[in-house]
DNA sequence: CTGTTAGCGCGTTCAA
DNA sequence: TTGAACGCGCTAACAG
């Protein structure tokens, strides 16, 4: 009870005193910032080993002004693309020595005071895949010089970058392919509270068609997600006044529940229309569905997003930066290889 | 030049100057700890709000030994239940006024060296979704006071909470309905790498048959997930040996991709045979599914879990405690309800 | 109820 | 290369 009962968590102080060294020098071998002698750090890293020492990242926040912390602020991880964007940006975060906070947010008050504990904690960057990060939050952010970069979004607020999958090549492709297979009655499947990653790629997609003198047909789903898709298909079917023969769809979940909605009623892909979904997700290549969808590269922007934040966290005045990722396109049943010689 | 630079970041000393009182009254303010005159506290409160003032979490951190983190451990995001259980267990975090850090991990090491960094972030919390604890590391947040607990896996790991949902009657009631539909061949599909929880759910769901004078053919998958499911239906589909009418999958994935590979071989649910899969994703409901499900109540797990980590924050040596949440049976086409008059 | 004081554990000058 | 000393921003114990 006297003095064996040690300190809960040991501190540099502790390592420098067995060591015989200063506490500076145990802060600098950590650090690997000023220059030590080889063998007082041996000895440090030695005594440190022996203590089992950790240095406190609280503490060092605090004194550097910057955590070793990224904040990453996610919505509606029940959509596989977004999950499995999470993952990707996990591993990368991991990968470079930092460690992720993530927020869930669902409305823009939460994403408000989300970026607000983020800057609390000193984050070394923010990654926004979800919601339109408020101006004045961003400001924040900067003012305390962090760096703030969004996935696959596109807006102008000053000294935010964004790296975002090749939406056009993208839809290009969709569109090539479709018509490549014949398809004559074109549609676009969106959900109607689109976040801008879907209403660009539709700009891009009408835009590709119109060049070669077709037409679109617009529809749009009332609710997001594999039921919205579902609900298309059945307001398609039960009107019915048009016929469709290709359907290009602003995301995975979309197609999939379309394709549901359109088998039931007795319709399928590639028989009765063309499909293709944007993401490539686990689900759309399973047997049920094996759609043919634009893939987007995870690593790839995972990569990017951390790679700007590094650069503006060098450079605060960095020139803005809007990245693109390439695409391409996976080629499944619901809009099959064309064939070679036409 | 001279004065207009402010600092980037606003302390309490800046409030506290502003309101015309001690740095002490500002901190109290917004701990609410200590007792405050009312007058004061406005005038805080006001002041605080012109500078734009922030609690900086990491000074309070270091000083309170213990941040307001939570740390999170998961793996194969790709999994929908296991992003789902994620995005609850975030939810509940931040309705708890957490914040979650959370660490994708691959393997032991991964953990071992995730769960330092946590407490080197003197989180208040540990929740484990994935791999085992490896008990020297746990000991380490028990020195550190952070407690730790598990889900949906179980060992004999001292001061380590787990909440874990009831696999038993989970397995009872799959076998239930397995044996009033009528089905006499039954087999358990597992990943032959399965965790704690796939492994116990199997042998619950035996002791219900055996019960029953029924046996249980083991179905092993050299593979987790769709793939792993696809792949032991193929082989039984090709040896083809034993009539089976009736499985019980240890999860969604398995389940769904059983049942396509069943269906590529010509076979379906519940014409063929009949198949209930454990956990209840979005894809298990999906018209191309329609999988008969033991429904695991995510936000009931994700509170438990909360619940535990606050008592075990409060009374390090509370009693070990082993929680179960109750689990539902959601009956879709490939395992249908009962004829109400056999 | 309030202000003063003493750290929390670390990074970083500045001399030596 | 090293150590002593200061400060990061905050909380908590103590006096008033």
């Amino acid at each position: 009870m006297t003095k064996t009962s040690k300190k809960a968590s040991v501190t540099a102080q502790d390592v420098a005193l067995r060591a015989g060294v200063s506490r500076a020098a145990v802060s600098r071998t950590f650090t690997n910032n000023g220059s030590v002698a080889k063998h007082t750090r041996e000895k440090v890293l030695q005594a440190a080993n022996e203590l089992g020492y950790q240095v406190n990242f609280l503490a060092q926040g605090l004194n550097r002004k910057r955590s070793q912390l990224i904040g990453v602020v996610v919505a509606r991880l029940s959509d596989p693309f977004r999950s499995g964007l999470l993952e990707g940006l996990l591993l990368e975060i991991q990968n470079q020595g930092y460690q992720a906070m993530v927020t869930e947010v669902r409305n823009a008050d939460g994403l408000e005071e989300t970026i607000r504990r983020f800057t609390q904690f000193r984050v070394s960057g923010v990654i926004v895949t979800s919601g339109q990060p408020p101006s004045e939050l961003v400001n924040e952010c900067v003012q305390h010089n962090i760096p703030v970069v969004g996935i696959n979004r596109q807006m102008d607020i000053k000294d935010v970058d964004f790296v975002c999958s090749d939406n056009k090549t993208g839809a290009a492709l969709a569109a090539q392919q479709l018509i490549n297979s014949g398809c004559q009655q074109l549609a676009w499947l969106n959900y109607q509270g689109s976040t801008w990653g879907g209403l660009n790629r539709g700009e891009c997609f009408k835009d590709a068609i119109h060049q070669h003198q077709l037409q679109v047909t617009d529809l749009l789903a009332e609710q997001d997600g594999y039921q919205g898709g579902r609900a298309a298909a059945h307001r398609l079917c039960e009107t019915g006044e048009r016929q469709i023969d290709g359907v290009f769809c602003a995301n995975a979940q979309l197609a999939c529940g379309f394709l549901d909605g359109m088998r039931e009623h007795g319709f399928d892909a590639p028989q009765d229309f063309h499909l293709i979904g944007f993401d490539d997700t686990e689900l759309t290549g399973q047997y049920s569905y094996q759609l043919t969808t634009i893939k987007q590269d995870i690593r790839a922007i995972a990569k990017q997003a951390m790679t700007n934040l590094q650069i503006r966290g060098q450079d605060a005045a960095a020139q803005q930066r809007f990245d693109t990722v390439p695409v391409s396109l996976t080629v499944r049943a619901t809009s099959p290889a064309l064939n070679p010689n036409p």
